[in-house]
Order: C-alpha cells, then structure tokens, then sequence
DNA sequence: GTGGTCTAGACCACC
DNA sequence: GTGGTCTAGACCACC
C-alpha cells in the first residue's frame, strides 16, 4: 500500500507532525494492519519531496510512542489492539477539539452543533 | 485586511471551490464585515500563483449566491444579516459531514462522539 | 555552574548520548542541583564545538525523560528524589557493565572482583 | 594487527601514559600475544597526530617495565607468563578503582555494588 | 537573545 | 540498499 498517497502537507503545522498523524490515522482506521512495513526514509522523503531528516524524526516519534519498531532492515508499524484503542481517542480527541473550536467561531450552540450532527449521522 | 494571509491550498479540491468557502468562513466568522471589498481578480492570482481565471470564477460563483457586488471599481462583499444565517448553516453542515465522516472511520458511535464533544466544549 | 568544565568527548559513542549522560551524571551526584538551569543550545555548541543541532537532540531527550523542562527563556533541570534513584540505579548499572566487561577481557573470576574491590574499598 | 585502531586519546591524562596503558590491555588480555612488533615510533605518531617523541617517552617506559625490547629492526613486545599476570593486577587495580570512584559519587554501598556485579556478572 | 523546525548533504555501520 | 548521526546553516515565533 503507498500510505503517502493522496496526502497533502500544509505549511501551518510542522511537517514531521503532520506525517505522525497521517500514520496514526491508518491505523487506527484500519487501512494500515498491524505488521506493516512502512516505506523507507529515503523513499517517503523523495515521494513527498521533503528532507529524509524530517521522516526520520516523524518515523522515530512513532517508534517513542510504540507504535512502530525498527531495524537496519527497515520499520514496520506494531499496533495492538491496545494501542489502537488509544490511537482512536487521542485522534478523535485532536477532530473534536478542532470541530468545536469552529463551531464556535461560527457562534453556534452546542445544543445546534448536537442537533445537527444526529440530522447528518 | 489581508484576506488570504494563512490561508492554505490543497490539491484534492477544486481551487475556485476553496476560494470560495475562504470568503464565506471569513463572513460566517465576522472577520470580514458586510461591505469590506476583495483584493482584484489580479492581486488575488498574484499572492496565492494561481491562474486569474480560477479568482474570476470564485468571485462569479458568490456573486451569484449574492455575496458579492462588482462594479469597475472592484468587489464588495455584501452579507446581510439573512445571508449570514444561510451561510453558517451552510458552513457548518459541511464541517458537521466532514466530521461525521471521520469519526466513522474511527469507528465512533453516535453516542461516544456526543460524549466526547460535551467533555471538550 | 559550567556544566561542560572538564567534558570530554569520544568519537566512539553517539556525540548526543555523551551530553545526556554527562548531565545524568551531574545530577545523580549532586553536582547539578534540581532547579539548574542548563547553558543554552548555542552556547554548549560552541563551548564543545559541535553543532545546535546536536546539542538539541541530547536535550531533547533529557526532556523525555522527565529530566529537564524547557521553554522560551531556556533548560531547567528537574530532578525530583524518584528520578534520581531511578538515574543512579540507570547509572550504576552502566558502569558496572562495563566494569564487568573489562574484568572479563582480563579473564578474571567473579571472585577475584570482589576481592580486589573490598581490598580498595 | 593496528594496535591504534579505535583508540581514543583524551586530554585528561599525559597521552604517553594513555598509550603504555593501551599497549598493556591489549598485552593483557591476549589480544597482542607475545612477540608481536609494534609499529614504528614515526609511524604510530602519524597514526596518531602527537608528536614522535610523545611515542618515544611511552615505548621507553614500556622497556624499562621489561614489556618490550628494541633494537634497530624495530620494537618486539615481550610478556612472559609471570609478567601477564602482574599486568593484569596492575590494570583491573586501575580499573577497580576507578569504579569505586565512580560508585561512591553516585553514594552506593559496598553492598549495593557487590549485588549489582553479581546480577549483572 | 531563546528554542523549534527544516533542508542539504556527508559519513558510518549493517546487509 | 537500510537506518543513525552529525554538521552547517536557514528561518520561524516568542521575548
């Protein structure tokens, strides 16, 4: 699976960030299985035309978090059900924080923003 | 005010379509007053590199949603107060499906994202 | 406090793993009281000559460990008594490792070990 | 076989007595048997960037503790059974001491360190 | 001044 | 080929 595919960087958030999410995001959506091998530093860097520095520190924060080890032979993504669970909520947690704060910038009520969601669910 | 400061392209959507739910976040928000005037056609291709064409069609498409006046003198927006209420309903509706979706793909019930979002409000 | 007073680099080990351990080391014996505050990126580069960019990686992952919070205005060292208890057993495992190795390339027994350290006591 | 390689000299201690001190551990622990030749006065001080009679002072002293002979084809170490082992007890002596001064700054008791070797032995 | 991020590119060990 | 480390230096925000 190429995992960058379709992925756009933007320029307001460190781009070493950006790709821990992305990958978190796979996982915890289930589009990247436990037992992944993720592709090279040097691969991903030259794909999204970015320094390989910037994936080693995007790839070695994933490893700080457990959820991705590493050998001379490359990385592979390791994802527990455990972790996938806090994955889940740390992400979902990130969506509803920037849900609400423009939400609110809209000035709308938690009761409309409730309302409307069960309209839309 | 320099409307586009910040503001980010992406590549998965139609240039003319961010362009224009640019102007409508700005108006829905209060950050651009009823009566403020856009930077030309010109200028606008000019900050963002994009093709004056791809401006011109942003601005016919809200001065068809009546958003917008033009004359030779240049664009000024208009949002009274009616439009203001379409436009968030707008606005938020599609923040609400782009939330909803993601929240699906985290496997999210209705129920657990309505927690969530009383806990972060 | 120079905390780099005496500081001796080798070419063996990674140049950042020298600077973590140089400051464990501080405050496990008490010569870098919780509280200090650590001389600036720029500055332990240039008194070690060795580049920003090192120096931020050991920091870094001082910080990691719970060792040192930094902000704005620089380091500070925070090493509360369960730190240090941890750090020192970290510490001494270490140096008894090595201690270990070298008495086994002098092919001495366990025995003798013990002898000659209670003798130098 | 490159006695050098790997060596690192430091700025604490004279360097002719870091280079006796290699020459013994190397002696000491089999890895130079008995025999061998060293290189060259001028040709380890190249190796080494110090100066040739940096080299002379070490090789002198290594002669008058009867570790090596020289003549005018070269440098022969010479490390009878008898001697290896007083080498060896001057070595682990240093280093024995060193480990104590180490442990004892990190205030350990002889028996927490004892423990320590034995598990990690 | 401070820390944080990023690029460009080198060199190392391991395979 | 792979990952890991390091240098040199830029640019950013914050103060």
């Amino acid at each position: 699976m190429d995992i960058w595919a379709g992925f756009q960087l933007n320029r307001k958030e460190p781009v070493y960030l950006q790709l821990v999410r992305r990958v978190k995001q796979l996982l915890a959506s289930g589009q990247l299985p436990d037992g992944s091998s993720l592709p090279s530093r040097r691969e991903t860097a030259a794909q999204l035309e970015i320094n390989p520095n910037t994936v080693q520190k995007a790839y070695k924060q994933l490893e700080e978090e457990g959820l991705l080890t590493t050998d001379s032979g490359g990385s592979i993504v390791s994802c527990p059900e455990k972790s996938l669970q806090r994955l889940r909520e740390e992400l979902v947690r990130e969506m509803g924080m920037e849900f609400i704060r423009s939400a609110k910038e809209l000035r709308l009520s938690f009761q409309e923003v409730v309302g409307l969601l069960s309209e839309l669910w």
